[in-house]
DNA sequence: CCCTTGCATTGACAACCATCGATACGATGA
DNA sequence: TCATCGTATCGATGGTTGTCAATGCAAGGG
């Protein structure tokens, strides 16, 4: 709850592997595993990582997902940001564009915590 | 978002099961696998969860989870009822005591769903 | 019968968060 | 250089949520 507090989730959480639930957790492990999950637990966050999987190439910029979602444009950039602090997205910057794609093998491990 | 949104979690979860990502999520499917996650999502919960699958018989007793957990009594309740409304975890009164044990079944799916 | 013990519910409060409109910024093109 | 287009950031706001103290309630035990 220091300095850690202000660090994007992608790279406190990729210092080691987010624990499972096999073994007791601590509070630390707890909370690291938690905002990992917040950052999944959001209806229009979900609707963006099955729009972009869907995409073609698996990748889309923001003008092509902000139509579907239904929601504003800042909003949807905001939903990307926390998606891409979190590991789970990847962001290149094509001229104007940005282009988002999933991180298959981050989202992979999250899934395998809960088994 | 009419009388749905008074049903506990699990019911209406069971109805079907749990989208997954491949395809792309209408709003009410990304809003009830949402709620699933939300369940999960919380350092608190995790605890619980880990403690309870760690338990002997993989059962544990609420007087068992306040101690290591940190937390007053009531708001330990408070998060297994969450679990418990998410189908994530099963309670059996025996006596006085209330018995937790966890729905391995609904959290493999859980798991699955982000694959 | 009380009295204790284990758990759930209620009410209140602070913190967090999803959303939007307005705005800023950077790249591209006329 | 200026206008435009695609994104990101800011500030405000309404709603959600995690937490606790106080209380309620049911089951045993003396």
């Amino acid at each position: 709850m220091t300095a850690s507090r202000e660090l994007p989730v992608a790279l406190e959480a990729a210092q080691c592997c987010p624990a499972d639930l096999t073994a007791p957790l601590d509070r630390a492990g707890a909370e690291r595993l938690a905002r990992l999950l917040k950052a999944v637990a959001d209806p229009a966050r979900l609707q963006l990582l099955s729009q972009i999987k869907a995409s073609p190439g698996g990748e889309a910029c923001v003008c092509d997902l902000t139509a579907p979602i239904g929601l504003s444009q800042p909003t949807v950039s905001h939903h990307l940001k926390v998606l891409t602090e979190a590991g789970l997205l990847n962001r290149e910057q094509r001229g104007t564009w940005a282009w988002y794609s999933i991180d298959g093998q981050r989202l992979a491990e999250l899934s395998a915590v809960l088994a």
